[in-house]
DNA sequence: GTGCGTGGCGCG
DNA sequence: AAAGCGCGCCACGCAC
């Protein structure tokens, strides 16, 4: 431990005047950067308490018990001048607003979890994995003794005292640490593009989280209590007519089944069972009534326990859930978004999405980009014949599924979902036979569309066998393959398997796509009223008198004609009520 | 009782 | 040669 990169360390906690003054005396020394991190009795700012604030450099760290010593903290957050850095900037921000009423200088944050995941987006990005990486390989032996001292005295994060070594010690060590892990880490990431835009990503998904969605509690509770009402029905119905004790038992359906005659032959994913997805159980619903059951039971449930339940306990005492966003929460740059997952609530289905409804006086205002995908594949493809099918007057999946088809296809025609399904198959690197299966079609039909579409589009498939090639020649190297965006992350694919990096190619440019319109509304003024993105899509609640100028606002700023060899168009609408319901 | 792999399914 | 990408969440059923 001697010459261990940390073994000069001091670890400091303020609990006496003296300690409070020689805190700020060191606070004048001159240095780089400053860490910051807190510690609290849970993940929510808006329902639990600010327990600790550190503050740190690269040599000392420092930890200020926030009830009794908060002031002195304060003092330093409000009064340094320099620049901050934390290991998941947003999340002691929204507690150091929230408590200590602290508005984040974000000009002057910088984030080592954005950094580290630009650096290696497909590597752990935790403060303990980085430091164990990049400071010391025993800098997480403190979080170990801290786990064990809470173990052993039943603590939690809300009831351990404060002055335990273990754990302000635990707490002071760790700005130090994102100090040294800055140190390493923002070289490499200074002067590459995605860096600024995530952290302007990271600022604005701060803002939507601690603003929150409103849901109407009242609605969820209601609807949740029919729909478990008629749940025990049909379990009752089960067991009564068939002895099935559970129907979300996948195992004691399918025996009920089997020894009822019906045949099944599809084997799940790992091959150790029958499957009884919802496409087994729609192809054989006339041949057995439990089939039905089983899928409305199913769906039940999870609107119950997904979604309603959710919705009523995650809201606060206002009716707002703050679920978190986690800014790079996926390889590909995408967000992702949990507590509940917003991201995943029923299009067509009304009793979840009419849950959702605007803030007094407001009316929800949701913006789309126009085929994002397909028009990033046209771009980067650079296929001329795709280019000019989105330079059309027409519906683009209209337009190419006529060229495919060679007939008039209109909206409303199967074969225009058909051909959506065909370039976004194309997108995924799908074969024939997947689309066949997605499409509910034959593989004669599928590998016919499929061979039209690369004979009239054939730069589609020349792009990603390029990208599959250098792929494999870097993986043959001993590299490991990525693409790179346009702001300059690189997404890899671990292993053999390279032909995701064709996804990754249009995936990672899409999701910049939305975080650059992100900033741009905030240059505007526009960010306010952001409170959520679902991939392609934001999400405003705005006040009802101006949510029509500011939907005409939003599409303007957001379209871009000048970028992309396509144009990236949005549209959007208005909802007054509920999400669901059209004013 | 808790953890974990599996199966299933919602969205883009 | 052939290849459907990215997430989060829940229930089940087995292992510890």
């Amino acid at each position: 431990m001697a010459d261990s990169p940390l073994s000069n360390i001091q670890l400091k906690l303020v609990n006496t005047i003296d300690a409070a003054m020689e805190f700020k005396r060191w606070l004048g020394e001159r240095r780089a950067v400053l860490g910051v991190d807190t510690e609290s009795s849970g993940l929510h700012p808006e329902k639990d308490r600010l327990r600790l604030v550190q503050i740190g450099d690269r040599d000392t760290g420092w930890a200020i018990p926030w009830e009794l010593w908060g002031g002195v903290a304060l003092e330093a957050l409000n009064n340094y001048t320099g620049e901050w850095v934390a290991h998941n900037a947003s999340f002691d921000c929204r507690f150091l607003q929230i408590h200590a009423g602290w508005k984040p200088p974000w000009d002057r944050i910088h984030d080592t979890m954005t950094q580290a995941h630009i650096v290696d987006p497909g590597r752990p990005k935790g403060l303990k994995p980085l430091a164990d990486r990049l400071v010391d390989s025993q800098a997480t032996v403190g979080a170990q003794v801290l786990t064990q001292a809470m173990y052993d005295n039943n603590w939690d994060w809300g009831s351990v005292p404060v002055d335990t070594p273990a754990y302000w010690g635990y707490g002071a060590l760790d700005p130090l640490l994102t100090c040294r892990i800055h140190e390493k880490m923002y070289p490499l990431v200074e002067d590459v593009p995605a860096y600024a835009l995530e952290m302007s990503a990271v600022r604005i998904c701060a803002g939507m989280m601690l603003r929150g969605m409103k849901v109407d509690v009242e609605h969820c509770t209601t609807k949740a209590l029919e729909l478990r009402e008629w749940v025990l029905e049909a379990r009752q119905w089960a067991l009564d007519e068939f002895n099935i004790k559970n129907v979300t038992s996948n195992k004691q359906i399918i025996d009920r089944l089997v020894a009822d005659g019906v045949e099944l032959t599809k084997m799940t994913e790992s091959g150790k069972s029958l499957s009884l997805d919802k496409d087994v159980l729609e192809a054989i619903k006339d041949r057995h009534p439990l089939a039905n059951l089983v899928r409305k039971v199913r769906r039940a449930e999870k609107t119950c326990g997904t979604y309603l339940d959710n919705m009523v306990e995650l809201a606060d005492a206002n009716g707002y859930v703050h679920a978190q966003i986690n800014p790079l929460g996926a390889v590909t740059g995408r967000m992702s978004i949990q507590d509940p997952a917003w991201q995943t609530l029923y299009r067509d289905d009304k009793v979840v999405r009419n849950g959702v409804i605007p803030s007094e006086g407001n009316s929800l205002v949701a913006i789309d980009a126009d085929q994002i995908e397909a028009r990033l594949m046209a771009h980067f493809s650079g296929d001329q014949g795709l280019i000019d099918a989105f330079k059309g007057p027409d519906d683009f999946f209209c337009t190419i599924g006529s060229e495919i088809f060679q007939d008039t296809i209109k909206k409303g025609d199967f074969r225009r979902t058909l051909t959506k399904n065909t370039v976004y198959g194309k997108c995924y690197c799908a074969g024939p036979d997947k689309l066949a299966e997605t499409a509910h079609i034959s593989q004669e039909t599928a590998h016919s569309v499929f061979n039209r579409f690369d004979y009239l589009y054939p730069g589609v498939k020349e792009y990603a066998e390029g990208i599959i090639r250098d792929g494999e020649a870097a993986y043959a190297a001993g590299e490991v393959p990525y693409v790179e965006t346009p702001y300059g992350r690189r997404i890899p694919v671990f292993g053999s398997k390279i032909y995701p990096l064709v996804n990754y190619s249009v995936q990672g440019p899409a999701a910049e796509v939305l975080k650059r319109g992100m900033a741009d509304l905030e240059a505007k003024g526009l960010s306010d009223y952001l409170v959520l993105p679902v991939h392609d899509e934001l999400v405003l609640d705005a006040p009802k008198d101006i949510a029509n100028d500011v939907l005409h606002e939003v599409e303007e700023i957001l379209t871009d004609r000048t970028t992309f060899k396509v144009d990236l168009t949005w549209s959007g609408e208005i909802y007054e009520d509920r999400w669901t319901t059209k004013a």
